[in-house]
DNA sequence: ACTTATATATGTTTTTAACATATATAAGTT
DNA sequence: AACTTATATATGTTAAAAACATATATAAGT
């Protein structure tokens, strides 16, 4: 037996789902903002339990910028070094919206899953 | 841009998620199966919409073993090739109520997700 | 001059999912 | 007997994503 289960669950192997796609989308709905500001924004979202990756974060803007879902421009006002302003365009919330349906499916089967799970009995530890 | 967002949503980019090993857990914990019939009973789970992947069964089912959350038996009785025959054990069904967790945090954050982009108008198409 | 906070970006490695293929047994078909 | 199909397990290969690490730059505070 190797020892990857021996201590704790590893459930998700440390991994987290990838939402960041539609959460940042959903985000820059709310209103426009910076790169950086997503990465104090995106955990209360609830799919990141700590701090967001920075990369995973600007990579997922350049993807979503790369197909027309979000638009940027570089903004200088302000103190510290140029911050790049992300907007969702409408290609972009019509993106989000469809997320919906791979979410609620998402959620039903999850729903339905804890619902079987919980009639397990933990046996009592020595 | 490029074109990966032009058709539909590409939402999740065709790939489903990893629940495939609480998943394959609850159903051993159901009743002990052959890896064979995991193929038909995973998709009612809901997290596979179509045809599970037998490479992903077996590689799974061999994880879990290395790890001592499951075990097999050749079994050649019946007609066909030998079949193996899977048995969850003290420890996978551990394993599998440490998984409620997760999941039940996944699937809040899924739930007040669905709650915030709800509001959401969609533009009627011309 | 040094440190810290802000801000964006890229490089590398590991893991996972997706897809493809291989192997073998036995039953049914021509 | 040869061929096809269903059953059953397993491995190989590729592509994508996550995780982790590092690089670069501005400006404010000490």
């Amino acid at each position: 037996m190797s020892n990857s289960f021996k201590r704790g669950c590893n459930c998700y192997r440390g991994r987290r789902s990838r939402w960041i796609e539609p959460s940042i989308l959903y985000l820059l709905w709310e209103k426009s903002r910076h790169g950086y500001d997503l990465m104090n924004d995106l955990p209360e979202l609830g799919f990141f339990s700590e701090q967001a990756d920075p990369g995973a974060i600007y990579r997922t803007l350049r993807h979503l910028e790369d197909n027309g879902l979000v638009v940027s421009e570089w903004d200088t006002s302000g103190s510290g070094p140029a911050k790049r302003f992300y907007t969702i365009t409408e290609l972009g919330k019509d993106n989000l919206l469809r997320w919906q349906e791979t979410i609620r499916l998402q959620k039903n089967a999850l729903d339905a899953f804890l619902e079987k799970i919980k009639v397990i009995d933990r046996k009592p530890k020595i």
